[in-house]
DNA sequence: TAATAAAGTTAGATTAGTCTAACAATTATA
DNA sequence: TATAATTGTTAGACTAATCTAACTTTATTA
C-alpha cells in the first residue's frame, strides 16, 4: 500500500517522462514540480528504489519500474475520472476540477473507481482532453500537433490544452475557445509572432506561448503510441 | 486548517457524544474507537484544546467546542453525504459504503460537498436511515425506539440501524428487512426473549440483540432535539 | 476508609516526511 | 582541460502521530 506522498511522486515521474520525452528527469524538476527541496526528493528516491517502484542509482537517470507506472497511470487515471465526473456531473468549470480531483484521486478503493468510470459510460478523454488511462493501466497517446505548428490559411480541431492551471484555463474561456473548437489560421506576424486565427467567425490575436498550450488535431502525425505497463 | 487524523478524533468524540447522552467521554472510548492506545489519545486531546476544538482539563471532561462541533458535524454531513451517492449513483450496497465514505469525508472542498447535496437533491437521510446535518451544522435528531422496544401486537416501520457494520447489514438484508419496511411484532418469548415478528407476509425469529439495532417509528415518541453548533 | 482496580497522563522512543547547511559529483565553459 | 556553475546527496534537526513503560489520579469495593 503505497502512502499519499509515494503516490504523488509517482505521479510526478510519470507527468515528467511524458513531458519531457528524452531529455532527463531531475532532482530538481521533480522538486519544484512537488513543491518540496531536492534533498526531500533525493531521500523519497531512495525509499522509492527500497520498494522497487523506480530504478535509479545515485546521480542516475530516474525511471519507473513496471510496478511503478502502474501505479502511477492508476493514479492519474482516477484523477481524470474524477475531473470528468466533477465537470459533466456536478456543473464544476474545467479551470475548477483540477484542485479537487488532487485529493480524489488518491481514495483507495478498485470498487469505487470501476463504478465511476461505468456511472460516466466509460469516457475516453477528461475536460482538458487529455487521454484517461484504462482499467488496465494503459494508456494511449496521440501525438498532436500545438496551434502554433498550424500552418497558415489551414482550419484545426482544438482537442486539448497543454497547461491545465486554471489561469490559462480561464484565458482560454475568455477567447471563446474550448474543446471541438474549429479554428482557422489566419496569419503569422513575422516581428512579434503573434498569431491571428478565426474562432467562430470572429477574428483574434493569440501569443505563440498561448499557442503552444493549445493542442490540435492535425491529418498528418495522427501516430499514436501506448504507454505500456 | 485541520488534518486527517485531527477530523478522526473530532468525529469520534461527537459520535460518543451521541450515543453515550449522559455517560462522559473516556480516553479509554475514543482509544477504542479510533484503534489506538489511550497515551495517544491523552496526547491528541492536549492538542485539540489548544486549537480550541475541545473544552477538557487533565483527568476531567471532554467536550466539543462550538467550532469544535461544528467542524465534527460537517465531517458527518460529508461522510452521509457521500454515502448516499455511493447507494443511489454508483450501485454501492448499503454495508459497502461507510468504508469508502471514511476516506471521502476528508475531501477538503465546500463546494463540492455543495454540488454533490444537490445532485442528490438535497437527501435528509442516508442509505442506514442517519440524518444528514445540513450545510448550516444543525443535525435534527428523532428519538426512535428500537424494534426491541415495540409492544406485541403493534406494527411499526424500520427506519434505520445502529449498527452499521457490514456484517450486521448484510444480516439484515438476508432477513429480508430494509428501510421503510414494515414490520409487525407477533410475540416475545419469556424464556430466551426470542422476539418473532412478521415481514413482508413471512414470520421470522430475530434475537434481542438483533431487534436493539433496529430503530423503528412509533406514534408515541417522536420528540425531536436538534444538536447546535 | 484503606486497599485495589481502572482510567488517564507523562516521558522517552520511533517513523514518515520535511527542512537547512555543508559537501560531492557532474556538466558547461573559458 | 581546469575551473566554475549547476545539480544532487548526506548529515543532522524538526514536526505530527504514534508507541511502550512507568507513573498518577480517580473510582470501586471489601
Amino acid at each position: 500500500m503505497l502512502s499519499f506522498t509515494e503516490e504523488n511522486y509517482l505521479k510526478a515521474i510519470q507527468k515528467l517522462a511524458l513531458d519531457y520525452e528524452n531529455k532527463e528527469i531531475g532532482t530538481n524538476d521533480l522538486a519544484t514540480l512537488l513543491l518540496v527541496k531536492p534533498a526531500t526528493v533525493s531521500d523519497m528516491l531512495k525509499k522509492l528504489k527500497e520498494k522497487k517502484l523506480i530504478d535509479y542509482e545515485k546521480y542516475g537517470k530516474i525511471t519507473l519500474t513496471k510496478t511503478g507506472k502502474l501505479n502511477a497511470l492508476e493514479i492519474i487515471r482516477k484523477h481524470r475520472l474524477w475531473e470528468t465526473f466533477l465537470f459533466e456531473k456536478l456543473e464544476f468549470t474545467w479551470d475548477e476540477v483540477h484542485e479537487v480531483a488532487e485529493q480524489l484521486e488518491h481514495i483507495q478503493s478498485k470498487k469505487l473507481i470501476d463504478k465511476l468510470d461505468k456511472f460516466l459510460n466509460y469516457p475516453k478523454v477528461d475536460p482538458h482532453g487529455d487521454v484517461i488511462p484504462n482499467a488496465k493501466g494503459e494508456l494511449i497517446i496521440t501525438q498532436h500537433k500545438t496551434l502554433v505548428e498550424e500552418e497558415i490559411g489551414h482550419t484545426c480541431k482544438m482537442v486539448g490544452v497543454k497547461d491545465n492551471s486554471a489561469n490559462f484555463l480561464q484565458y482560454v474561456d475568455k477567447l471563446g475557445l474550448s474543446i471541438n473548437q474549429s479554428i482557422k489560421l489566419i496569419s503569422k506576424n513575422e516581428f512579434d509572432n503573434l498569431i491571428q486565427i478565426e474562432v467562430k467567425k470572429k477574428t483574434i490575436i493569440v501569443s505563440p506561448k498561448f499557442a503552444e498550450n493549445i493542442i490540435i488535431t492535425c491529418n498528418d502525425c495522427k501516430k499514436t503510441r501506448k504507454v505500456s505497463i
